[in-house]
Order: C-alpha cells, then sequence, then structure tokens
DNA sequence: AATGAATGAGAATTCATTCAT
DNA sequence: TATGAATGAATTCTCATTCAT
C-alpha cells in the first residue's frame, strides 16, 4: 500500500493521526518489558516505526508518554459497565459475583493490566499517576462494589461488616494471585477463572464447615 | 584520636565490621524514599557517612546493594517462627489468625515492608532478586499456609477447598490493602487490626448471613 | 475564497512579491527580542504567516535570513543623504553637527538599530556580515565625517587633529551611550537629544573653560 | 614531574584546587573565539586538560561557567585604584587624563576586554550578567568619573556641563575605537595611546580653533 | 507554490565506577 | 582502608532542514 515502486521504504509517511495512539502502543510494549527508565525514546521510536525527533512532535518528554498512557487507559473506564452499576432491589450475590468475573477477564489482558502494574511501579518517579489512576479508577469502582455490600447488609443478605474494609477481602485475592504470578512466577498454571470460583465460595459462605454441614 | 578536643565526631567504629550493614541501611532508606534507579551511589555513601569509594570496598557495584538488601532482610526469615510452624492436631483457625496477625505487624513495619516493595519494584531489571525472594520467604512461607489448609479440612473444621487458591483468599485482602495505602493513599486512617477483624470473620465464616441467624 | 463567510481572514497576497520581506520583518523582530541563535526559523514563519516549508522557498538557509537582514537594512543607507554628503565650503560645524543629529535619530529607531546591534552580536559567527556593514555603511559613512573634519581643519576651524581618530571622539559617545542604555540599562531616561547637545558643547569647544570665560 | 615511567600520561590528577580556574581559562578562550553558543563543554574540558564530566564538578552548568567567568573577572575591579579614586583639590585633568590611559591599558588586554565583549553580546540570552557588571563595574567606575567632572566644574576648570552626559564624551570615543577594531577591524593599525592622546586634547580644549589662535 | 510531518545530527547533563593518593 | 577527583558512556531533548503531498 505504502511500497514504493523503486522498492524503497517510504521515508515519510504523512496526516498519520493514529501516530499518537502509534507512540503510546510501542511505549506501552516497551515499559512492559523493560520499565519506564530502562525505555530509551529511542526504542520507542524504533519500535513505533519513526524517528527519535518525531516522538517529539506528540509528546513533549517522555514522562508525559507515560502520563499519555495512563489517560488513554482511563478514558473507557469511565463508560464501563462497572461505574454505571446500579444495583436494583434483591440478592447482591449474583451482581457481584459478575463483577468478579469482569474484574477477573480484565486482569487477564496484559496490556490492560500493564497500566496498573507501571502505576504502581512508577508512583515514586511519578505520583501525580497514581493519584489520576485513583481519581479516575479507583474512585469510580471501589463505591461501586462499597454500594452494593451496603445494600446487601441492608436488605438482609449479607453480615454487618465494614463495607470499606470489605472491598480488601472482596478484591485482594485476585489482585495477590497477579502479583504472585507476575512478580514471581508462581501459580501460572492456575487460571484466574478457577481462584475466582474458590474465592468466591470462601467469600459468601466462608471457609469453615458450617455446623450443619457437619 | 578519640579525643575529640577538637569537637569533632570521634570516627568510632574505624574498619568496623559494620560498616557493610550502615551501607545497606542508608540505602534502603533511600530506596524506599526515591527508589533504586533515582538512587545515586553518592547519596547513599553520604547516608551512611562514609565516602562514595567506601562503598566499592563493600559492595562491588550499586546493583550488588540492592541483592545485599534482599538478602539481609530474608535471612531471619527462613528462621522465622511462621516457617517452623508445625501445626499440631485440633482447629487450625486460632493459629490462622495468629499468623495473619503476625503477617499484619510485619507488614506495618515499614522497614519490612520495603523490601517486598523493591522487589516488585524493580523485577523487571533485576530478576534475580524475585527469584531469590521467592525461594527464601514464599517458597517457606505458603506452604505452612496452604499446610494450615489442608489440615482444616482433613480434620473437617473448612470445607473442601483449593488450599493453594486459598491462600490468596487469606492473604490477599491485606496485600490490596498495603497498595492502596502505599501506592494510592487510600484508607490510610484504616488500621491494619480492624482489616484483620474484619477479614476473619469473612474468611472464616463468609459475607452471607446464615440462614439461621436471619 | 476571499468570501470570509466563515470568518478566517482572507489569505491576500497569494503568491505576493512581498514574502521574503515579510520574512525579514519577522526575522527581525524575533532576532532583536530574542538574538539569532535562540530564534527558531519555526518562530519566523508563524510571526510572518507562513508555514516553515515557505520560509525555505525564500531564503535557502537561516543564516541567509539574517544576511538578507543586512542587506536590505544596507541599501538605503548607500543612496542617504549622509553618503552622498559633499562638503561645500565654510563652516563644517553646522553641517557636522546636523550628521550628529540625524545619526541620533537613526539610532533611536529600534528597528534600524537593531541591523548594527546584530552585526555585533552575531560577528563570531557570520564575519562576513561585519565585512558587509563595514563595506556598505562604515566605508561610506566614516570618510565623509573625516572629510568634513580634514576640511575644517584645512579651513581653519579645527584644529590640527588626526582625522581618522577624531572621528571616534565625534561618534563614540552616542554609541556609548545606546550601549549603555541598551545592554545595562543605563541612563534610560536620557535623551539622545539632551546628549547630543551637551556632546557638541564638549566637542566644538572643549570641558575646559576658557581663561577668557574665568 | 607528573610524568609516569611508562611514558604514558598521568590520568588524574588530584586535588587540584586550580582546577575552576583553569576551566575558567579554557573557556574565555573558547568564548573569545567562538561565541558561549558555539563552544561546546567538551570543547572546554579538552582544553582545560580534563574530561567533560570533570567540568562539571566544578560548575554545574555551561551557563555559570560564563557566570563565574564575569564574577572572577569583576573581583579585582572593586579593590582596583580607580573605584577607590577620591579627587583632592585642584585641577582635575590630570587625574582625569590618567584614568582613561588606565582604560586604555586595560581595554589593550585581550583578556580583560574578553569579559565586557562577552557580557554585551550574552545579554539577550542571560540578562543577570549585564545586571552584574553593571553593579559590580559600571556603577562603581562611572560615579568616580562623574565626581571628577562635578568637582571640575565646582572648582572653575570646567564648564557646566552635565555631568551624566559628559562622561558619555569622555568614554564613548575609547569604545568606540574597541568596537571599530574588533568587530570591523578598522583602525588596526591605530594604537590606543594615540588615540588617547588625540581624544584628551579635543576632549579638554575642544576641536574649535579658539578665535585667539587664529 | 505551500505545507508541516519527519528526520537526525548534535549538545548538555548525569552518574556508576575507577584509581592515584 | 579510605578518599573523592576524574572518567566517559549513556540519554534526553532541540531544531535546521528536507520532501511527499
Amino acid at each position: 500500500m505504502a511500497e514504493m515502486e523503486d522498492g524503497r521504504k517510504p521515508k515519510f509517511r504523512r496526516r498519520a493521526e493514529a501516530r499518537p495512539d502509534e507512540v503510546l502502543d510501542a511505549a506501552l510494549d516497551l515499559f512492559i518489558e523493560k520499565g519506564f527508565a530502562a525505555t530509551r525514546v529511542e526504542d520507542i521510536a524504533a519500535r513505533a516505526g519513526i524517528s527519535k525527533g518525531a516522538v517529539y512532535l506528540y509528546f513533549p518528554s517522555k514522562e508525559k508518554i507515560l502520563e499519555g498512557l495512563v489517560q488513554r487507559a482511563i478514558l473507557p473506564i469511565a463508560n464501563s459497565a462497572l461505574s454505571s452499576l446500579r444495583t436494583i432491589e434483591g440478592d447482591p450475590r449474583p451482581i457481584m459475583t459478575g463483577v468478579l468475573k469482569m474484574l477477573g477477564q480484565r486482569l487477564a489482558d496484559a496490556r490492560l493490566l500493564a497500566i496498573p502494574k507501571l502505576v504502581v511501579r512508577e508512583v515514586l518517579g511519578y505520583p501525580e499517576l497514581a493519584q489520576m489512576y485513583r481519581r479516575e479508577v479507583l474512585d469510580r469502582v471501589m463505591p461501586v462494589i462499597e454500594g452494593l455490600i451496603t445494600q446487601g447488609i441492608a436488605e438482609g443478605y449479607f453480615r454487618p461488616v465494614d463495607p470499606r474494609l470489605t472491598i480488601r477481602s472482596i478484591i485482594g485475592p485476585m489482585m495477590l494471585h497477579v502479583v504472585l504470578a507476575e512478580v514471581f512466577a508462581i501459580g501460572a498454571d492456575v487460571s484466574m477463572e478457577q481462584l475466582i470460583d474458590n474465592h468466591i465460595t470462601i467469600l459468601f459462605d466462608g471457609l469453615s464447615l458450617s455446623p450443619a454441614s457437619r
């Protein structure tokens, strides 16, 4: 399509409105692979198929690429099903189960997972990244789950636990699973689905065998 | 020499064998504060009260300081009460509760927590760090907890869950709590004790209100 | 096309031959403001209201813009009243006074003054600029003034001074005034007119109070 | 002295307290020759006989080298004979003549002259340089000369001229001479001494031939 | 003629590591 | 042992210039 008759690669590709996104894609790959600090702007450029200078046409600094990456990832979350979730009457457990499975799917997508990983890794150098992530993602998602808990308690489905703390009991296991797998290569053979199934049982009904079933 | 007539601090610890440890202490402080990459060897030296060159008398490279830090932190864990824990007969729940509280205490100690944080953050650049941490810490601690679960199931205290997955349900909430607090400044007002209490209830008895208590 | 229904400025001067001049105008403004090195070709283009690429249609390099600027400023000087000044008989002092006042006026015009300032500032990088300025301006103007001096001496109006050196005594004060004001912000409240009046008195009659007037 | 037995150049030269000065010397040479912008830090290092990195041991930035250069040049001026000049009674003309000759000598020293040249050339980019030079040099020197004029007027030696303007008539010619010679290569064959002699005549007694001497 | 995306050489600065003392 | 001056590779960012459209 862009090949030239004489076989040379076209040196310029103009009016590429997709460029910033291509840069972000390249950067994400490399940040995942080597981390932010260890990735050179030149590497990003090379992977995006453009020159070093061209990167600076779209992003004023390497740091802004990181920011752009987080921003781009965050946008769709605002519109996600999750954040618009408003529980109606009735048992919140099926909904909560659904939410967990959805989160599980997202965490299984490497390019989606890469963003919070980046944020966590780079928080010391770029604390505003974590603030942004918190504001746009956590502050939207966590209240929804807390709402489910609160409602479940009010309607007599759940024990009178502290919703803010309970959210950690709900999500934490998935997070630990990711950390073990990604950082320590532990449990790579275990699927997120299995984990969620096992976890939901414990979460809702407890680890203890009820005296009745003994 | 130690006369201090001139008012300067006497140079105690000449040829002190504690030097490497002082370097590690200094490094730990700085790695916590600014991260590995952003910490200069000169900063470490300054905080340790020695010269830049002297650091290299004890550690052949900056990277080896990081390694030394993890190694030093890991040693006592091998000998810790936890890893030598062998459950006797009977209900494993009190023991498990004790283990969680002990972990909670450790996570509350910034200098102890700093090590896994470092490992997580630097895993891309120094994967051998994570391997070491896994081998020395996780591979010792996790089987103990898994053992408790397995035993609990065998003795009829616990539901027949998957022990390897269940460990994530047990520890995960504490980890998420740490991440939320440390990275996103969420829930700084919540104490680890409160979290553990809330979590233990759910963990053992489930979120659901048992039909009996309704 | 020139309808302006959309409210945008119509692009008058299509293919205008005035373009190079507009580029020079823009460049002069910016060179005055920030200096040659600190001015980007893109800035010049923006101020000239054209694209970066278009600048290169008129000037093959940034350096040639500088050259063009000096050249353009120099042309009218060759044809100026000054250079065609041929002293007639009689007292050269009124003429010399007139010349000084004219120079004073020119130095007060920022855009005119900018050219020698540029030449002086950029002489190290572009010595040919200084040569050009010398050839076209100084080598035309200085002999005229020297001629006035020589004639004044010959006709008995002036002391038998060295005309080549004396020209420095005539023009120097004005130049120092400009440097003090422009570079060091000294004497911004003093007008060139005042300076010239004060200077002419001294120049013609000396600082010393004549014995007669004592 | 520093030669090694095997003939290799010594790589390190330690505890050189003269280093900053050597860097400034090297920088001055290069700034004179090529200007500030066109001089690379690496060039300075090479000429100072050290590595690029070593320059940054002594100066935190290229800009600070420039600043240091001006600062170093300025220091002795505060203690110079000129600034401590306090006229006693009597004819100020011999003193003024002496001052002019002293200034003339200074302007003839290329390394001394280089500083104000630098300041003038770089004022746009580093206006604080000009402020410093003004504060430390001009604001000390100019009042002294103005004082001479004022005193000369008060004691009846000088015409009632404006001292602030007259200082331009006194110094300006020397400055123009320098500019013509340095920038435009005009009058390289004329010595500063000749200029001063010619100028002093005009300055004190005027260009005009007094009617008496006609 | 005109555009502006793209290039790439170049320069300042940093810092882990070395080594003369 | 200890120092800290010195090194130099590495990296970010800039901008004059080119050229496909």
